[in-house]
DNA sequence: TATGAATGAGTCTTCATTCAT
DNA sequence: CATGAATGAAGACTCATTCAT
């Protein structure tokens, strides 16, 4: 029989398929938790979307919380994280920096088409389960009072508008990137919007951030 | 019901009471959604915060649904149509409608705090049993529209950012207004940031606005 | 409505019959637990014994953990807390003590039919849910090291056979009584056994403790 | 099979690997099974315990009821048969008689140190899959019988205490000897008590037969 | 008007068992 | 010989809902 497993000449080999089932599994949770919220699917939901029965998602996961854990460390915690990642760099010009880093919310969405809708249903407020495991490690507070800190020296410096709040930009930018793409099914309803397109929304983001954050004259 | 009440010659009247045990109700079951999210809340939890028994709430609202309506008509929709209210007004300059408009919301929000949250969980994107009684209904399309044209004819005539795609500024705007609010809890965690100060963000949104709506010179 | 329930000529008012349902789950709980252990009993087999629903039982203990509770606290416990129930008199006359002990073993027995079984199974050895609510709680150490005690002065004194280890009488005395009350059904299917009378085995042991218990001479 | 792994050229012998790997299982099974009662005891456990796999436990034992067969059948019966050989020998002397199988019983606890706990909780009483297994095959209604008759007559013959019951007298003993085995763990934790001991066990139970069962002067 | 009691449907979870490899 | 993968059946538990009182 080890004979039969070496000349199998096509086909996955198992262990390539198992990890396929667990990744599918995965991203159908993904999909599921990003339409209807994490605490509104059921286990039985997602099984039937990734093809498995209930009992299969157990033994790949253990529970429920396996599989919230798996889904925040696999799914989402590495994109979330690689948007702060050289949030660092060029704060001595904190209006590209910023355009820098929501350049990087929208790579960001773009990887993972459900982030913006997660993000709004179970990230931005509340409470929950997948929250729990994902806004604690995903929040890096260091570098997020490192831009503070730049954008008010450069408002001190006259180089950048004194009206905008430096504590409010950050959110103000997740905003201005993620609502559009997570609201996309409502706006595809009003007529003149259709769907919303990524090239587009990056050109607005980035004039409404040049203009709204430069210094005056 | 108002007669009623005033009228009612000695101890608690009954109506008013009842009309009372109703409110606190509506009023808790919006808070829970707003912390929860409605589909992580059970009759129970708004039966115990309320103070009533489960029972109880079948009584008043017949059923699960029932109460999602009331919560949908008395609570949140008012509030949310007082948004769009005079929204068609002034759109000979956009940049001040959008501003106005952006007022409003701030407004909103002041008057049901639970707002913000519950645009952010409910609203926004996805589905669910909550967003399909608000949504549909507080949208109002042809209002967008014609703001949507105001833009781009303003755009036309040089009297505003060209880098603005019209389509997507309302939810910007709206994005820029909620987001904050809903996110105090997250952004009260960075030391430097601490609660969301209502004036200091209608401050920040109309600088921002003002900035970045303007056309250039 | 009131009047309706205070002229109710006949049947049992509500709350005694909810107690009484109550009461009934913990029989039949006892009942199974005796019959095939706690760990092989399950709550829906107590609500069929029942004659309620599985839902039911929740509704009343909350969980299986707090049925146990409940069989633990009311029902075996009182029970076996008589047992060491003035076991401290008459420690002057320690084979005395012992009988009058054996014998509020014989009475716990009676009044609770399913104790020497229960006894057997679930507290005599080993590790189970139900175990750990009740030894722990009904071992009265300080009473049995008393007795300990009185036996072995008794000894030097020549008033007890002194081939009794003081530590093992104890334990010896329950088995005796409990066993072959536990035991029943396979006495039972011994032809010339049949049903252990609860008389007899009170002289017979007493008969052995008598003898076995006394100095020669 | 005993010669084929004599002959067994190198290596470990995989047939005595096996062998050794289904003893293993056995005894890991009989151990959890006296800890935890047989019903409370899942495969899975079992083969934790034994190192092996869940699927394992199935190829050897085909099922849940083919590795309770085993257990019965190759690791109880043939220990608990041995307690009732030579039992019809030296009915002449019933107290003999007596002591004489208490010695075996005893003997047997040391072979299956499990036996006395697996006695409490799985034969003693009730029902369960084990016992269904052990207990008609254990119990010889005939050996039983005739010594309840030799008892009978040396009471006639004034040779023995005429209180004891005869029928009674087999119960008695067993629970004597394997009660203290039993409950070990309970009685560690009398101060006074400590671990039993194994030839204090036997003096204790010899010497209480001896003065229990002789007849007076 | 108000509620304690009751339940069916559905959720997560576990387990013995099977089978392809 | 051995096992990872897979599953149906069953377990405890929850929840919205109903109803007699």
């Amino acid at each position: 029989m080890n004979d039969a497993r070496r000349h199998a000449p096509k086909g996955r080999p198992p262990a390539a398929q198992s990890a396929d089932r667990r990744e599918t599994i995965l991203l159908c949770a993904v999909r599921l938790f990003a339409d209807q919220g994490e605490a509104a699917t059921t286990i039985t939901q997602i099984a039937e979307a990734a093809g498995v029965t209930p009992a299969m998602i157990h033994y790949y996961f253990k529970s429920r919380a396996g599989l919230l854990d798996a889904v925040a460390q696999e799914c989402i915690l590495p994109i979330v994280k690689s948007v702060w990642e050289a949030a660092d760099a060029g704060l001595g010009d904190p209006v590209e920096a910023v355009c820098a880093w929501a350049g990087r919310l929208l790579e960001a969405a773009r990887r993972l088409p459900e982030l913006p809708r997660l993000w709004a249903r179970e990230f931005l407020a509340g409470s929950g389960a997948l929250r729990d495991r994902v806004v604690p490690a995903a929040v890096p507070v260091q570098s997020h009072s490192r831009l503070i800190g730049a954008v008010a020296r450069a408002q001190r410096e006259g180089r950048m508008n004194p009206g905008i709040d430096p504590v409010l930009l950050m959110p103000t930018v997740i905003a201005m990137v993620m609502c559009p793409l997570a609201a996309q099914d409502i706006l595809q309803k009003v007529p003149t919007v259709g769907s919303v397109d990524r090239e587009a929304l990056a050109r607005h983001v980035r004039a409404f951030l040049l203009a709204g954050l430069a210094s005056r004259q």
